[in-house]
DNA sequence: CTGAAAGCGCTTACAG
DNA sequence: CTGAAAGCGCTTACAG
């Protein structure tokens, strides 16, 4: 493998000169810059990674800390990951995907050995334990899913605030006065899960000032029993003309729920789901849904870290939460309740 | 952050003794080995990786090459990652995620650059690009999907032939005399997943040898088109008793559309499916499938891998290729033919 | 059983 | 505008 003393060699030129000939750190003489570069081009040289790191501290390598549950749902936490390797190659990073159960020690190997620059932490929960470890090491860091306290980092993730209370607005608007609510399992919510909790609030405060009764559940988080969850509650409440779905399987699932009853979206049901257009188009769901925007959270999440790690956005500014406006993706489900005659 | 020096000054021994008590390459008395682990822990010293790869060569890090493509599905692809990065964590080992479309630019870059020891290749297919590039690059590889040609790599797939062979026989044991095979798009067959028709082929040969009808066709791999080929498919051949689906969107699709028929499995249809048992749960598919075994096979190739890198395995012994036995994980949707009356 | 020293391949003050 | 040299933090022959 070419070293830099070789493109010097075969430049004629010093190896500092051949090293500021590529960085561009000072000036060089466009004839020498010239043989730099054919000789870079003649031997494929590409720096030795590990050498530069040692030299300049810095590894070019993002350590991206997924969390994957057993009752959450998995393939959505590919899109995040995806926009965040998406994202790191634009800018110039690879990415190391840690998948262990224990982030804690995962965040303290990576850091103390230099192995990464910075962190992305995804599916952050109400209580991380990974945060008190973050202020530890010390290394720039982002998040994907909002804390509880202060988290002392640049924080991203859809406002599920506003998404509860665009759910209620919409079907409010549309003449609805009787909602079920479907949210992810109790085990997320207790787990930390804070985002499950704040779109219910805000949906059922929003649902009261309105008037709108909101029946308010937690369904499985996979099948069959997200099914059977789902046909308990709409026997329950045959008044309701609206669902509001804050779980993926149970939106996978009420196309062979509705199937089962004869009924059908919105003609006998208006239905809001919150999950992406990409796991929509996968799994053929045909309604209308809040987007959760994965990908571009992910790709915020490196954006701002790299700015960070960089030094493009000063270490004294302070951490930011940013929280995405929900945008509804309208696929034909939502419409007046249907006047019983 | 604590070097080895440190550590060394702490213990009260040079660096090259500090060294050696850690990586116990060469006898060291206990008392010093002693007083170099407390200063270890002391100082909570973990070895700069850049350095470390300086010196040996060697990063422990694993490049994982993905390679995600429009119209196959994504989710899957997720079991593959998860294995590889778990058996990689536990061999010691970390992995850089590479998603970027460019596999052989990636694999020359991080090859190079030596940013990683060797790499796991992921949805390799029949004529895949990056197998040349891996040759020029040198580094220890293995695939996961079997290619064309001779690899030079040691190989992991799922045994696709005698996997139609395996679903045509379980029909045919059954009773079952007409069956309609649903394939992926003819997109990715021509892309080159060769998957798809030594599965087809197999099923065909096998069908025709036992007397067997059976209408092959490939569907679209995402809603809501699929859903229509199914409905087409069953509505040209209503004589068929059984389906055999290597589409994942099909099966993810089917039941919404046997509801809508009417129809149920395996009262009506005998079905067999092809995917994993991960995503038979996430999406409460109710068919008997032939596993996947993704994470299991990520895991394999792993393994492997590792051995190579390591030396375990020494570089003479050649390359092999290791197809895995199909198994049907049975859920109840495989029983003889309603007997017309 | 232990230590002093060279070397891995870069970058970057220092000097001219 | 360019070069000689130090230094990043390890590992590992070499020497005793």
């Amino acid at each position: 493998m070419a070293t830099i003393g070789d493109v010097a060699r075969v430049a004629g030129v010093s190896r500092s000169t051949a090293s500021y000939a590529l960085s561009g750190k000072r000036s060089i003489s466009p004839a020498v810059r010239q043989r730099v570069q054919a000789a870079v081009a003649e031997l494929g040289y590409t720096p030795n990674a590990g050498a530069r790191a040692l030299a300049t501290s810095q590894t070019n390598v993002l350590g991206l800390l997924a969390r994957f549950l057993d009752d959450e749902f998995a393939p959505a936490m590919l899109e995040y990951i995806l926009g965040v390797t998406h994202m790191a190659r634009r800018l110039g990073y690879d990415t190391l995907l840690v998948s262990e159960e224990d982030g804690v020690r995962a965040l303290h190997r990576l850091a103390r050995s230099r192995k990464v620059d910075g962190f992305v932490l995804l599916n952050v929960a109400e209580n991380d334990q990974r945060l008190a470890a973050l202020e530890e090491v010390g290394h720039p860091a982002a998040l994907v899913g909002l804390p509880g306290g202060d988290a002392g980092v640049d924080v991203f993730d859809l406002d599920f605030e506003a998404g509860g209370r665009l759910m209620v607005d919409r079907m409010h608007g549309l003449g609805h006065r009787e909602l079920i609510l479907v949210s992810q399992p109790e085990h997320v919510l207790e787990r930390g899960g804070a985002y499950v909790w704040r779109l219910a609030n805000a949906v059922r405060d929003r649902a009261e000032a309105l008037g709108v009764r909101v029946h308010a559940y937690h369904g499985a988080a996979a099948q069959p029993d997200i099914g059977a969850d789902l046909t308990r509650f709409l026997d329950a409440h045959p008044h309701a003309t609206g669902l509001l779905l804050n779980n993926e399987a149970a939106a996978a699932a009420l196309p062979s729920v509705l199937g089962a009853r004869g009924l059908s979206a919105p003609g006998d049901l208006s239905v809001i789901g919150r999950y992406s257009d990409d796991f929509a188009r996968t799994f053929s769901l045909p309604f209308s849904a809040i987007d959760s925007a994965a990908d571009r959270l992910g790709r915020s999440a490196v954006e701002r870290l790299v700015g960070r790690i960089s030094g493009q956005i000063p270490a004294a500014e302070a951490a930011t939460v940013e929280l995405l406006p929900p945008m509804i993706i309208d696929r034909g489900s939502l419409a007046p309740p249907r006047s019983d005659p």
